[in-house]
DNA sequence: TAGTGGTCTAGACCACATG
DNA sequence: ATGTGGTCTAGACCACTAG
């Protein structure tokens, strides 16, 4: 095997491209347990773990005794996923990322935001040109996809922008996770806010068609100085 | 056989309650799988089954050849995932609001939110059952829209939900506001938290196909109760 | 009744972390 | 070197849905 990635994923992967090539179409007939065993050659428990990860991804939908079928979306949140992560992108390309820092990415690190292998750690600040920052940014990038940029630049976009150019890896998916906190010193001196004072933390995991993680970035937003705007349309 | 409970989720139930207990210490020693499979008499699938459940919901982490640890941070934040307006409304059906106060809405208000007309305020808190508030609420509804529920009431959903089944109306479309605050006294008193302490506010408003507003819900979600997480996947 | 997904067992090999 | 969690197989019984 050249690949270390499991059996169950990449089924999930080839079932995922059947979805989305419009092979299954939507709103029917997804292949039974039993029919993916054996077209695929592997047992039940490969076939259901591939089906967990579809069903979890909201691909499909499994119902006992009736069978599984894939999830109808006339334009719902994938369309309107589109338009999110776009939008995220936007808002980084009307900032600018103004790199303080550089490192190798400590375990600790590591292991706090269950990133596994290698990574660099790009910190510093991200502002509108002329503006106070308005965000504490710290990026964590694997290091073979690492573009080397040097202590000092401002970077008019995001890494992660840049990641897709260079077309080194695909990101698939991104998971954004946000909550309130109290600033931590190091993220408060960074932005000129006070310690303690409350601010949006923002973690951002992107990820390829593996699930592995390309790149992962903490922002704090200080109260006040950001918020955030989605649309929810619906289906 | 009394119950029709899967065992393994009678089992993550058990653990679970061994962590809530303190017996499970955080920070260090969950018993292994092959210690599980022994003492609790089950096949290492379903103690994985256990494993994963606890797992999913943030109270373990788990690392190949080292083992298994009790994360359960201070702050057990409560995750939502929500990648669509369906989603949104699945968080409100998981949690009761706890309706403490029912008003007509003062000028100052609507002018605050850019409401126009007569609307209804209802206040208090969003719980999961016999848990400490997530989140003190405040909701908006037009007064035509009024649903007429009594101040004591627990509603188990939404007032969106019942707007929707309703059929009165109809929601074309949500937008959301989030941003970093420091909670003011009211919130602070509702849910049990410091004045001045951080808190996630966020603003939706519901509207409909003529891009009028029926209904507007403003939540405080303090810092360690409550995270937002979305996904945002690409074609 | 036949077939589906849900649960559960027993056993195996592997990659990895730790001592 | 040992033990951990991660993956995978083969087989079984069950609850449920549908024709």
């Amino acid at each position: 095997m050249s690949t270390s990635i499991p059996l169950y994923r990449r089924l999930a992967e080839r079932l995922r491209n059947r979805i989305t090539d419009g092979e299954l179409a939507e709103g029917s007939s997804f292949p039974t347990e039993m029919e993916i065993c054996a077209t695929e050659g592997v047992s039940r428990h490969t076939a259901r773990e591939a089906l967990r990860i579809l069903s979890e991804d909201g691909l499909i939908e499994r119902r006992r005794g009736a069978g599984t079928v894939v999830v109808q979306r006339e334009r719902s949140s994938f369309a309107q996923s589109i338009g999110d992560y776009d939008a995220l992108l936007q808002y980084a390309r009307d900032t600018q990322f103004e790199i303080e820092a550089v490192a190798d990415a400590g375990l600790r690190e590591l292991e706090t935001f269950g990133l596994e292998g290698d990574y660099k750690r790009y910190s510093g600040v991200r502002r509108v040109p002329g503006q106070r920052p308005q965000a504490a940014v710290t990026v964590f990038i694997r290091t073979d996809l690492d573009p080397g940029i040097s202590p000092g630049t401002s970077l008019s976009g995001s890494i992660a922008d840049g990641l897709e150019e260079s077309r080194k890896a695909r990101i698939d998916r991104v998971t954004q996770r946000m909550e309130a906190v109290a600033l931590c010193k190091t993220a408060a001196r960074a932005i000129g806010a006070e310690q303690g004072s409350p601010a949006l933390r923002t973690v951002r995991r992107y990820r390829d068609a593996e699930d592995r993680i390309l790149l992962l970035s903490e922002s704090f937003h200080p109260a006040g100085r950001f918020a955030y705007e989605m649309r929810l349309a619906r289906a």
